[in-house]
DNA sequence: ACCTCCCCGGAAAGCGGTTTCCCAGTCTGC
DNA sequence: GCAGACTGGGAAACCGCTTTCCGGGGAGGT
C-alpha cells in the first residue's frame, strides 16, 4: 500500500510538502516541487487514505442516510435526491436500511456517529412509541453533541431540521377534489394507526370531509405497504371512492379490485399519495398527491448541512393530480 | 467529543485496557476493571472513532456498491440484496450512483479505494468501450493491489468475480416460449447497440429464433430505459410479438401501445426481462424472464468477500414467466 | 546596505485508536 | 520451596495524514 511518505521520499520532499500538493491546503508549493510530487504520486499510484485524513482533519466527507427500504420507490427517490445533492458537495453516502425496525434505526445512528459522518438523514415516518422515540432522540443528541448534523424527512422529531410533507393538507386537498367530483361515500385505507404520516394524511382527509358536511369516511387500518392496501381494499365495499394513504397501497387496492372484478373507476374510484414515478404507467393511472421526493431528499441534505441555528421545519406542499383512477359521479 | 483516553482516565485504567474492554481483543481483562471501563464508557457516552480504528487496524468495515441509478428498481433490488448480506456480516455500505456515466464509475472506484473499503461491488452492465474499460480495469487493479476485493454483477470484466445473469440463455428461452405460442414475426426493442447486457439478451433471442427456422426479428435500438421502450415500440408495427430487453422498457412499450390504441396482447404481445417486483401489479401483467435480483446482490457480496483464489463467475439462470401480456396465436 | 516582510520548505506534534512488548504477580508441577 | 508457565495490566510504538511552528532566503522599502 502506497503511503504519502513513499511519495514524499520518491519525490525527495518532506511529508508536509507532499501533503500540501496532493491533498489541498491553503499553502502554496513551488511549481518545481509540485511537479515532482505529482509525478511521484502518479507513478506510485498513490491514493490518500481517507481514514487517516478523516482522523487528522477531524471531519469526514461522508454523510449517512437511513431509510426503511430501498426497494420502496418512495425511499429510493428520496435517497436519490439526497445522493445527488451529496455528490454535488463532494460527499460520499452511507446508506442504511432499517426495514421498519426502530431498533435498527437507533443502531444506525450510533454506527454513523462512530463513523463521524458529517450529517445523518433520517427518512420515513416512525411509529408513535414514546419509549423508542426517546431512545432515538437520546442517540441523536449524543451524535449532535459531538458535532453531528441531523435532518429528517417525514419524521416527527422535535428539535431536528425537518423536511415535512404537508400530509394533513394534502389529504384535505385530495378530499376536496374528490368531493368536487361528486363523491360522498368514502373509505380510507389508513395504514397503521400509530404511523404518523399515515395518520396525518388520513386526518386531513377526514377533516376536510367533515368541513364539507359529508359523512365520515370508513377507516380501514392495515400495513403501510402494497399488501396492506390489497387486504384493506377488500373491506371497502360500500364506498364510491377509496383513498389509500400511499401509492403503493393504492396499487395493492387496485390489484384487489381487479381480482374481484370491481372496475376502477367505474365501480369505485381510487386515489393514492406520493406520486411514485415508477407507477406512472400503471393502469388505470393513479390519482394521487404529488410530492417532489427527489427535491425533498436534496433539501434534507441542505438543511442538515446548513447553518442551522435552531431547528428548521421546511414544509413541502403536495399537489393533487387527478388521473383516470377516479371518475366524476 | 469523548475519546478512549477520557474513558480510560475516568475508569482509572490504561488506554490499552480500555481498548481491550470496549473494542474487542484476544486478551482478557479482569472483571473488576472491565466493569469500571464499561461504566465509564456508558456515563461518558463513548463511541469509538471508526476512522481511528480503521487506521490502526488497517481494515475498515465498510463496503462500497456502485450502481447506475437507485430509482431503477433493478438496481434497488440488487442493492437491497447486497445490503442485507452486508448487514449480516456487520458491514456498512457506501452507495454510489453513476447515472450511467462510466467516468463516474471509475471515479467511484478511486474514491472507494481511498476509503479503504473492504470490497467494491459494481452493478450494471457497461458500455463496450475498450478505452474506458481499460481505465476502469486499471483503477480496479490499483485497488486490488492494495488488498481490495471486487465483484460485479451483470458486468463483463474479465478477471473479476462476477455474478452473471444468463442473458443469452434467458433471451433464447423466452424466444422458444414465445415461438411455442405460435408467434413468428418478432421485434426486439434492443436498447443501445453497445450495451453488453442488452446485446446478449437480444442475441440469445435472435439465435433461438434462427434455430427454430423463424424469420429474423426486427431489431430496434434505443435507450435502455422506459422512454427508450416507449420510442422503439412505435416502430414495431408489423410484429405480432415484441421483446423488450428489460422490464422497464417493456412498460414504456406498453404505454406507447396503449396511447396508440394498440391492444396488448390482442394486437401485439409484449415481453420483458428481469421481473421487477414493483411492476407485478402492472396491467397487463408482463411476461418476462425472472432474475433473482436480491439473491444476486447478496451473492455478489459473498463472492467479493470469499476466498477468491481466481476469478469466479457465478451464472444465474433466468426463468421464463408467462403472463397476460402475451397471447397464444 | 540594513531591516522587515513574505514565501515556501521541513520537522514534529498531534488525531484516536490497536497492539507489541515488558513486567509483576499468581499458579502450577516436581 | 522454587523454577517455569501463565495471567492481566500498562507504556509506548505505530497506523497515515494534517497542520502548526520554525527557519532560511529573496524582495521591497528607506
Amino acid at each position: 500500500m502506497v503511503t504519502l511518505e513513499d511519495v514524499a521520499r520518491q519525490a525527495g520532499v518532506s511529508l508536509a510538502t507532499a501533503s500540501r500538493v496532493l491533498n489541498g491546503s491553503t499553502r502554496q508549493v513551488g511549481a518545481a516541487l509540485r511537479a515532482r510530487v505529482e509525478r511521484a504520486a502518479d507513478e506510485l499510484g498513490y491514493r490518500a487514505n481517507m481514514a487517516a485524513q478523516t482522523l487528522a482533519r477531524g471531519a469526514s466527507n461522508v454523510i449517512g442516510i437511513v431509510v426503511h427500504d430501498l426497494t420502496d420507490p418512495y425511499f429510493a427517490a428520496l435517497a436519490d435526491g439526497a445522493m445527488r445533492a451529496a455528490a454535488g458537495e463532494g460527499l460520499l453516502v452511507m446508506v442504511g436500511t432499517t426495514h421498519r425496525d426502530p431498533e435498527q434505526e437507533i443502531a444506525y445512528v450510533a454506527t454513523l456517529n462512530a463513523q463521524r459522518v458529517r450529517a445523518v438523514l433520517l427518512a420515513g415516518s416512525r411509529v408513535d412509541d414514546p419509549e423508542v422515540t426517546a431512545r432515538l432522540r437520546h442517540e441523536l443528541e449524543r451524535y449532535r453533541a459531538s458535532g453531528g448534523r441531523v435532518a429528517c424527512v417525514g419524521q416527527d422529531l422535535l428539535g431536528v431540521d425537518t423536511v415535512a410533507p404537508a400530509n394533513y393538507e394534502g389529504g384535505a386537498a385530495l378530499a376536496r377534489s374528490l368531493a368536487g367530483l361528486g363523491h360522498t361515500r368514502f373509505a380510507v385505507l389508513a395504514g397503521p394507526p400509530n404511523l404518523m404520516t399515515a395518520r396525518d394524511r388520513c386526518a386531513g382527509f377526514a377533516a376536510a370531509l367533515e368541513e364539507l358536511g359529508l359523512p365520515e369516511p370508513r377507516i380501514l387500518h392495515g400495513p403501510f405497504d402494497r399488501d396492506g392496501g390489497y387486504a384493506a381494499a377488500r373491506q371497502s365495499r360500500d364506498a364510491t371512492c377509496v383513498f389509500a394513504v400511499n401509492d403503493v397501497m393504492a396499487v395493492g387496492a387496485l390489484a384487489a379490485y381487479r381480482e374481484q372484478g370491481v372496475r376502477v373507476p367505474d365501480d369505485v374510484s381510487v386515489a393514492g399519495f406520493d406520486d411514485i414515478v415508477t407507477l406512472r404507467d400503471h393502469v388505470p393511472a393513479l390519482t394521487t398527491v404529488r410530492l417532489p421526493l427527489t427535491d425533498m431528499g436534496a433539501l434534507a441534505l441542505e438543511l442538515a448541512l446548513g447553518a442551522g441555528e435552531r431547528a428548521v421545519v421546511e414544509r413541502v406542499a403536495g399537489e393533487v393530480v387527478l388521473r383516470e383512477s377516479v371518475r366524476r359521479l
